[in-house]
DNA sequence: ATCTGAACATACTATTTGGTCTGTTATGGG
DNA sequence: CCCATAACAGACCAAATAGTATGTTCAGAT
């Protein structure tokens, strides 16, 4: 009756944990499922019976790790939220966090999913394409919503957009992520991203900032 | 005795663009031999007659693209440099050259090929990985240079380094590449170019600026 | 003109690959 | 406890894939 039980689940799982590592290493189509059932030890019928093709485990691995991953980044998000009103300093928190986060990466996860299946993508049909595309524009919008919290509060120094600022900040750390990669440097990603912070403190910083965080935002609330 | 005919060089091209147009599709393990020849079409014996082996293609592919790669760069660089003496200003031009360039981008070329093999990178041996890294470094170091040179003639608004904004650039680009690809749209590696000028403009902008370029350059080597 | 090696053509092969088929074992609801 | 079905095991298969073997053509130096 039931769709699934705990160990299919479970197993199944595995098997996406073992898939990611290695497509994170050689790409997808560099990575054969019997190099998955090795990577396990899983069977052949294991992995047919989770998986309808290679394909299907495209889509799923993605998706998998797309909903784990908005997750966290909502999750992390959160918690900067409570531990300040300011929509700037809980940016600030924000990156910092991730920062943290991305340099510690101890496993062999050294970079990005989507860019991976950005860079084979004329293997994959359009609809994961599309996927990929779509995660990549809701981590944007997130990240744009922020900005517009902080544009409603603060002055920048020069005419920025919110959009413009949320595309800068994906776009780095996406590109460090590449170098990281192909350095084997670690603490990469975070500089760049302390570098963005830079940037923000420069943008809205004390000598250009002409409101304090929840004046104006009320004033343009009322 | 000539080690290589007009006509064998001429057909090796060829097979290294179609191979390049391919691999920049489907990624390097997504493409089969087969595929370039089909592409071509061109002859199996043909392919090994021109290359060892596939390992073999993968070496010589990035060579041969890392030489125009980094050849073109240092052209328009070049030509930025006849246009004015102050470093700031042919960065500038630099990248408004880069950006025409990179928005007119008419081929299936959408992306770097550096990415690609980076992002498949445990697939192809180390003297390959060590190649992409060291074309990387040497992208990097050019800019490094300029902006030293900018830092020589103008005070930042914040402190920073030539490293930190040659870093910047080339993950900026990088990352916009991969953005630009999984969209499908072509203005937003100009995009973020530009953003990144509007930058240095806050940086270097004619407020934070505190010598004009020759001034400082020639009191320093002096 | 000739002759040598580069340049090309193509049939063939061993292995890998994605995927199937058939059968066995484990699980959990009634 | 029973039994339907999920979960698994592993032999098997056809197609694709990288690579070879053998031969032919062609360009250019002498």
């Amino acid at each position: 009756m039931c769709a699934m039980s705990r160990k299919g689940q479970q197993t199944k799982e595995k098997i996406l944990t073992t898939a990611r590592d290695l497509v994170m290493q050689k790409g997808f189509a560099g990575t054969s499922i019997d190099d998955i059932l090795k990577g396990g030890p899983y069977s052949k019928g294991q992995f047919f019976h989770h998986f309808g093709s290679k394909a299907d485990l495209a889509t799923e691995l993605v998706k998998w790790h797309a909903g784990r991953d908005i997750e966290m980044f909502r999750t992390t998000l959160a918690q900067a939220e409570t531990r300040s009103d300011d929509p700037l300093a809980q940016m600030m928190l924000f990156l910092k966090m991730f920062e943290r986060y991305i340099s510690n990466e101890n496993e062999p996860s050294l970079g990005c999913m989507y860019a991976v299946y950005t860079y084979e993508s004329m293997q994959f049909d359009p609809s994961i394409r599309d996927f990929v595309a779509d995660t990549l524009r809701d981590w944007t919008a997130i990240y744009v919503r922020k900005f517009q919290e902080i544009l409603e509060c603060y002055e920048p120094a020069r005419p920025v957009t919110a959009r413009q600022l949320a595309e800068m900040i994906v776009s780095i750390i996406e590109g460090a992520l590449v170098l990281q990669r192909a350095y084997g440097n670690v603490t990469m990603t975070a500089r760049q991203s302390a570098h963005f912070r830079d940037y923000l403190e420069l943008l809205f910083g004390t000598d250009g900032k002409t409101n304090s965080g929840e004046e104006k935002r009320l004033g343009t609330a009322a």
